[in-house]
DNA sequence: CTAGACTGATCCGGTCCCGAAACGGATAAG
DNA sequence: CTTATCCGTTTCGGGACCGGATCAGTCTAG
């Protein structure tokens, strides 16, 4: 079964939950780092500082300031890779979990509200 | 008929847009800068830079800029509103609304590629 | 053991955005 | 006319982010 979305209700319904998280109070994600953070936790691991750089398509330094202020935000948490130290491995984290969980419901929603 | 979109989809669908958004090249707008370009397209006129400060609870200097930048990259031009020389409204332009067709189409094709 | 390759982090100069406050122009009230 | 109010913009100091270059740490090939 594959989901129907015209182009208009689309709009509406990016409209819809744009709007309700800017609205809202707390950390507002850059595009970028929404990006890293759906990335991490839709993807099979290992996620590492230079293969999200090579995914989204931006700078390695941009990919680990995104990562300080999301580990910040306790979204997510760099862990040494112990068989190659060179490498840093991008984790999950309970809160991140929960922020995505929430975040998927308020889209669900919004679709759910397009046409009443 | 409504749109059904379970929340595990959702993030699917966000995952592919965001990422979409973020490897193009090209402008990319804040949530903010976006939420004021969808609300001046979905919802009827006039649109005001109070009103739109309203709408979004943010500060009115936050739209001054976004308005600003949207109307360099003309998706978006103000005009004077005759009536009381106050009021700034905010209109569309053709290159905004081709921008917005194409995202609309953008997300559209995500969700139909959604479960394949 | 050493030279080179590779990883993520940091430094650098610059750009963009933030909200509070102040400002000038336009309208409304006295 | 004068004062008060409303509107959008600008100013201000400060914070976040940008990519290129560079760095220190780690691994690997000779």
């Amino acid at each position: 079964m594959t989901v129907e979305l015209k182009p208009v209700q689309a709009l509406a319904l990016w409209q819809n939950v744009v709007l309700e998280t800017v609205r809202r109070e707390g950390p507002d994600l850059s595009s970028r780092q929404l990006a890293i953070l759906l990335t991490v936790y839709l993807t099979p691991p290992p996620h590492t500082v230079r293969g999200l750089a090579l995914s989204l398509k931006v700078s390695k330094p941009a990919i680990t300031r995104a990562l300080d202020t999301l580990g910040q935000l306790d979204l997510l948490k760099r862990k040494r890779d112990e068989a190659d130290r060179r490498n840093v491995l991008v984790q999950r984290t309970v809160k991140g979990s929960i922020f995505l969980r929430d975040f998927a419901d308020l889209v669900s929603d919004a679709a759910g509200r397009l046409d009443a």
